[in-house]
DNA sequence: CTATGGTGTCGAAGCGCTTCGACGACCGAG
DNA sequence: CTCGGTCGTCGAAGCGCTTCGACACCATAG
């Protein structure tokens, strides 16, 4: 392995002035910095990032808490993932992947020094890992809207606003009776605040406007989703609106309205609440609200690198949901 | 910040002594391991992760590159990669998460020694990648099978074995004239050569017991799907029995087929080569060959782990694949 | 009773890097 | 000219941990 005092013999200065030449932390001349590069290149000197944490007390990692449970929207995960990861990159940061359930992770990781921040997906309203991140002096930051933010920056799409606005575009259309296929009972269960959020706003948009509106919980599976929308013609059989939020019934949902005999837009609409490629893959192209995942992604590391920097408090940032119509909505049938 | 003097203090005895102590590498009085072990609780002492990587050269971590695209197959990635994560764990080892297209990430995550060891997925036949990870210190696994292995452990499914037992459970049934509908062109041309594995196995198993056999590229969209089908049934009117080796556009396939007038199983038998949990996943459950991608990844580690201590030298590992039947198969039609 | 060999513990020397304080050299201002 | 101030460089002190060699102690064998 090649060290600094390689290098620094190589150029014929000392270790300090490598080290001041690389970082850039003091004014070194051209000519020194010139030799310094020569010799770096010469002895493709890499720096231990051991040896640079532990004098420097910074890392260049970030630890990403993500769940790998496959039961869920793993498309969507992955471009949160993606997202982080390229952002990361930006601030010559690496990525350290931890699992959901590995709840003494982040403190294995945080309290050992490995990482410079943290920044947790899939946050539950009473997320049992709050406390433990709390007392880590790393900063952290959450994709999603635990109830006590204190403390933490927190970034995620607006999901009372996206409903509402899936919602806003039914109402525009004349639909007086509008149902939402959201998420598994489990995730509801789980107080993944998301979940809740989505529901809260298309309740309370459809009572605003004073339409029938029932809500599904829904199955990531292909029966899951035939039994949701069996459950909502049943509840509301005039039902001529449905919102969905759940990328993994999504086909199934708009074959089980096929196969009950129901054309798509003429005889229902649906708007889907998920990422845009996904919309954009399905045999009909979705009318859908955007969840733009890979930018999230990339705010949230921002917000962890501004944090690091002392430029930024705290902060919980929603993003405004946008919405495209497509080929599945349509004025309410007569 | 906690760290070992204080807990020696504590302790009342040498830093060497409790750092003996936790690392079990000499022997220990029972009494002072046990105030060793009150003081480490006591102050909720962690070691400090860069020291540790800095005097033992060794930090516990491991550099999984996955390919973060989200065109191919992401629910099979994300089994791969919970697979090492998992697996990695029990080695007492976090994962560090790299891109794919990240070429320069490999050098500066090995070359700064922030792994002891790299593991490398998707690998191509002759992956630009594997010069430079030749060139590093840490051994690596690769997922996948590149034309020159030498130097690397590697570990995949066997995929011509996969597509013979595929192809050799239609013709106990009796067809006589098969397809494989594969991966996307782009794939292919990439030379991932999985890919071509299996192609390779499908064609000459066909060839070997004379029935007439066509491929056909797929790509990942609803709309890739449909032209495939199209074109295998242009090609070979009387197809009775396809083999399906690309996840995302399993269900497509199913719908087209249907939609072409042709029912699984009575007029086409379909048989999937992908994980098992989406194969019973679709409204049909699929007759498979399981891809195992979470054990792979996790024998994936276990041969870096044993790379590591000297157990081991590197090797290639070709799972044997296994088929089940279910809904999808049956007797060729008269 | 001495030689022998475990056991259990300690001190010190690094591992490779950053950073602080110091110090010449050189500049322009007075 | 001299004085202060930059600029560019250096030496040394850590950062927190592992590990090597040394050594004291005790038990057993000769």
């Amino acid at each position: 392995m090649t060290t600094i005092d390689d290098v620094a013999r190589a150029a014929g200065v000392s270790v300090s002035t490598v080290s001041y030449a690389l970082s850039g932390k003091r004014p070194i001349s051209a000519s020194t910095r010139e030799r310094i590069e020569a010799a770096v290149r010469e002895l493709d000197y890499r720096p231990h990032a051991g040896a640079r944490a532990l004098a420097s007390a910074r890392t260049n990692v970030l630890a990403l808490m993500a769940p790998l449970r496959v039961d869920v929207n793993v498309g969507v995960i992955m471009q949160f993932v993606t997202g982080v990861v390229t952002q990361a990159q930006t601030y010559h940061h690496d990525v350290l992947l931890l699992t959901q359930d590995d709840h003494a992770g982040v403190e294995r990781v945080a309290a050992g020094s490995m990482v410079d921040a943290v920044i947790m997906m899939d946050v539950e309203a009473d997320d049992p890992r709050l406390p433990i991140l709390r007392r880590q002096r790393q900063p952290a930051v959450l994709i999603g809207l635990p109830r006590d933010t204190a403390g933490f920056s927190c970034v995620d799409l607006d999901f009372e606003s996206a409903a509402r606005s899936a919602v806003d575009h039914l109402l525009r259309l004349g639909h007086r009776s509008i149902a939402l296929v959201g998420s598994p009972q489990a995730v509801l269960d789980r107080h993944t605040t998301y979940a809740a959020r989505m529901v809260r706003g298309f309740t309370e948009e459809a009572a605003r406007a004073g339409v029938a509106a029932v809500f599904e919980p829904c199955e990531s599976s292909h029966s899951g989703a035939v039994a949701a929308v069996d459950r909502v013609l049943t509840r509301l059989p005039g039902v001529t609106g449905i919102v969905v939020h759940n990328e993994v019934a999504l086909p199934a949902v708009l074959a089980t309205l096929r196969e009950r005999g129901r054309s798509v837009p003429d005889d229902i609409s649906v708007v889907a609440v998920c990422p845009t490629d996904v919309a954009v893959g399905q045999p009909q192209q979705l009318t859908s609200v955007d969840i733009p995942a890979t930018a999230i992604g990339g705010v949230a590391v921002d917000m962890a690198m501004a944090r690091l920097d002392g430029t930024q408090l705290a902060e919980t940032r929603l993003i405004s949901p946008v919405l495209t119509a497509r080929a599945t909505t349509g004025p309410a049938p007569a």
